[in-house]
DNA sequence: CTCTTGATCTTCT
DNA sequence: GAAGATCAAGAGC
């Protein structure tokens, strides 16, 4: 049956609660993939996250509490929102218990719901070009620092769980310095809507 | 297609 | 003063 499945075949399901995010990041983020996120109703299907953990060099909790990154030393299933470069918001999901400081990064959705509030938003017709990146779906999405440390089983947030097993694959992060060989992105195997390929 | 650069916030040295 | 969980535009091939 076609009904209720997005325009590229995926099915949502219900609602994540906030128990959702109460365990490890590693056991997290995969499962993340196929979900779907929307803010206000806009947005699409998970298709690559990363890992953080807060005993990794790259995360940005490794040295500890900042006022930037207060929120990730809460408790799970809050939105983790911090300016990158100066210029883009980029979007993370608070995992693990309290004071663990280990987050999912949102790299990229694949566009489902509200196509043309996004392509407004983000100024460009291309639904390729339109969410792939941590900062593009942010700006697609409408994600601000107005965004962090809100609830994510809450308005304006809603994450629909996968109602079925995707095919995931893992690499290594992009953009990293530190931590370069830890394999903790995780994507949709073969979707045109990651921000780079997995190597193959 | 690949490579380079500018934008300019938060944190660290 | 420099680097960073980024992106878009322009130059060159």
């Amino acid at each position: 049956m076609a009904q209720n499945r997005t325009p590229n075949g995926h099915k949502p399901g219900k609602p994540l609660k906030r128990a959702f995010f109460a365990r490890s990041v590693h056991e997290a983020a995969p499962e993340l993939i196929g979900a779907t996120l929307l803010v206000n109703g806009i947005g699409g299907v998970i298709v690559e996250v990363e890992a953080y953990h807060h005993t990794d060099p790259a995360a940005h909790s490794f040295r500890g509490p900042t006022p930037r990154n207060m929120v990730m030393f809460g408790p799970p299933g809050y939105a983790y929102v911090y300016r990158s470069y100066g210029i883009h918001w980029c979007v993370n999901f608070v995992c693990e218990l309290e004071d663990s400081a280990s987050a999912v990064l949102i790299r990229a959705i694949e566009p489902a719901f509200g196509l043309a509030e996004m392509q407004a938003r983000r100024g460009v017709e291309n639904q390729r070009l339109l969410c792939s990146g941590p900062g593009k779906l942010c700006q697609a999405l409408g994600i601000s620092i107005a965004h962090n440390a809100l609830a994510l089983d809450a308005p304006p947030f809603e994450i629909l769980a996968r109602s079925e097993a995707p095919d995931v694959v893992s690499g290594t992060r992009i953009g990293l310095t530190k931590g370069v060989e830890l394999p903790w992105r995780y994507g949709l195997r073969g979707s045109k809507f990651l921000s780079k390929p997995f190597a193959k």
